[in-house]
RNA sequence: GGCGGCGUGGCCGAGUGGUUAGGCAGAGGCCUGCAAAGCCUUGUACCCCGGUUCGAAUCCGGGCGCCGCCUCCA
């Protein structure tokens, strides 16, 4: 079984699953006011290598991840941009799974958005009202944290400690600074839904309770998220359940932050912080390698340079697969068993048991995919052919899929091709480095095979 | 002020008390008409100062530097 950093503990203690052979696990997603970013890469490419890897060890998975459809920000661009709320979150909810699928991450299995769960919020903020748990003021309902037992559990201190840092807000009716809102009282012009207590909508921490609580039920096995939302997101969303007696997540994974190369990460070119603009300019894999690469709680640097050399070490991946086509997995999108060299993924699967050691897991992958070149250069067919296997089938598992061809070879390219493949029939070696270095000066890297020239990128 | 993390060779980035991480880039060689891909060989690394130890980059103490959270954020 594999076991996770628990940020609750701050132990790497194995996954206890509620239901033998079920993982049921909630992440939380984005607000969808804009263009998804960096982090919002990296924390979905991590929880998909999870999900993957759970899939792959044969547990069945339930993954539930939200999408925040109203919140402050979307109804501030919808006022700026004069349109609704409905329009702004539609739009970047498209665009967000548009970057998904260019990632390469898995749909989750139930995908609930905050503006279908008002009803429960209400009923379960109402709860918290009559239990004297919660307070109302004059713009809305807070949850009494000083009355939450073990509140700053996953802050990892005290509440008076944190109390002791809380920046001070400007005369608020707050009973104290870390009371947060459960209900934002209706202001002119903004969406707002009926409660007993109020017009109004529900604040940000209720609805990741009221949702997870919904779909996967009391005491589901993982939650996770960026470390940013550790505190005080996830303390927030616990702070209600326990406070209700209910019991929450039994798990909690959180994963590093993306730094952008020291600059500011603005519109300066090449310093992309857009997940969109990145998947436009590099192979959107280089990412997922990228963030492979590096442990999952590390911080990582995403520069230009970076994605460059994890392209570049892409292309390894790639060369294996073109040399060994029928080596490649028949079985996107997930794989669930692999036959191969059983050693390579005993240690692939003891490497990623221990709090998903991805960057050793991927230097287990480099050595298969040494062994199978070296096996074939030396004759040895069917080790070289195992070896292969192997190392795509793991790096199938983790989501990194080798491509054995180009895809989209214009015609244009495929005649200077052709010709080239003429010229170096009949010798005509000027010709036919002519028409490489006119290839090359297209972008393509061009290969001599037993079959003729190929192209790549 | 409170809490937490980090400092590894040209770059990225793992790691454990004593044995090659891995990738990228560089150098030499094999292969190739020449290349590309692949293979072989190759590199002074572990912030500083003490200490523990037969032996520490890895453990302890101190120092310096960097960063995060305590407010919205993946």
């Amino acid at each position: 079984m594999v076991s996770l950093h628990d940020t609750a503990t701050g132990t790497i203690r194995p996954l206890a699953l509620r239901d033998p052979g079920k993982v049921a696990m909630y992440v939380c997603g984005p607000t969808v006011y804009d263009l998804p970013h960096l982090g919002h890469g990296r924390f979905t490419l991590v929880f998909d290598v999870l999900r993957r890897y759970l899939l792959f060890t044969g547990l069945g998975v339930t993954y539930v991840s939200n999408i925040t459809d109203i919140d402050d920000n979307i109804i501030a661009k919808a006022q700026r941009e004069g349109r609704s709320e409905e329009e702004v979150a539609h739009e970047f909810e498209e665009r967000w799974w548009e970057a998904m699928d260019a990632l390469g991450v898995l749909r989750p299995t139930a995908i609930p958005h905050a503006t279908e769960f008002v009803d429960a919020m209400v009923e379960m903020i109402s709860e918290l009202l009559e239990k004297d748990l919660a307070y109302r003021t004059s713009d809305g309902v807070y949850l009494d944290t000083a009355k939450v037992n073990g509140y700053g559990l996953l802050a990892g201190q005290p509440l008076e400690s944190l109390r002791a840092g809380a920046r001070v807000e400007g005369n608020d009716e707050k009973h104290t600074p870390l009371d947060f809102a459960l209900w934002k009282n209706a202001k002119p012009g903004e969406p707002t839904w009926p409660a007993p207590f109020g017009e109004g909508r529900p604040g940000w921490h209720t609805e990741c309770v009221v949702m997870s609580l919904a779909l996967l039920g009391e005491g589901f096995d993982l939650h996770g998220g960026g470390l940013d939302l550790k505190f005080p997101h996830h303390e927030n969303e616990r702070a209600q359940a326990v406070a209700l007696g209910k019991d929450f997540a039994h798990h909690w994974a959180h994963n590093g932050w993306v730094m952008v190369g020291g600059e500011k990460m603005s519109k300066s070119l090449n310093n992309f912080t857009s997940l969109t603009d990145l998947l436009d300019q590099a192979d959107p894999r280089a990412y997922r390698l990228l963030v492979l690469r590096s442990h999952y709680r590390a911080p990582i640097e995403v520069t230009p340079d970076t994605i460059d050399d994890a392209q570049r070490g892409l292309a390894r991946l790639d060369s294996l697969a073109r040399r060994f086509p029928q080596a490649l997995p028949t079985m996107p999108p997930v794989v669930h068993e692999l036959d191969g060299d059983a050693d390579a993924i005993a240690g692939f699967r003891t490497l990623m048991d221990d709090d998903l050691q991805t960057p050793q897991a991927l230097a287990l992958i480099f050595d298969l995919i040494s062994a199978a070149n070296t096996a074939l250069d030396e004759g040895r067919g069917e080790d070289a052919q195992q070896a292969a296997s192997t190392a795509l089938g793991l790096a199938g598992a983790m989501g990194l899929e080798a491509k054995s061809e180009e895809s989209d070879i214009d015609e244009g390219a495929l005649v200077l091709a052709r010709q080239r493949d003429e010229a170096r029939a009949n010798k005509d070696f000027a010709t036919s480095d002519a028409l490489r270095d006119q290839l090359q000066a297209l972008g393509w890297t061009v290969e001599d095979t037993p079959s003729g020239t190929e192209l790549r990128r």
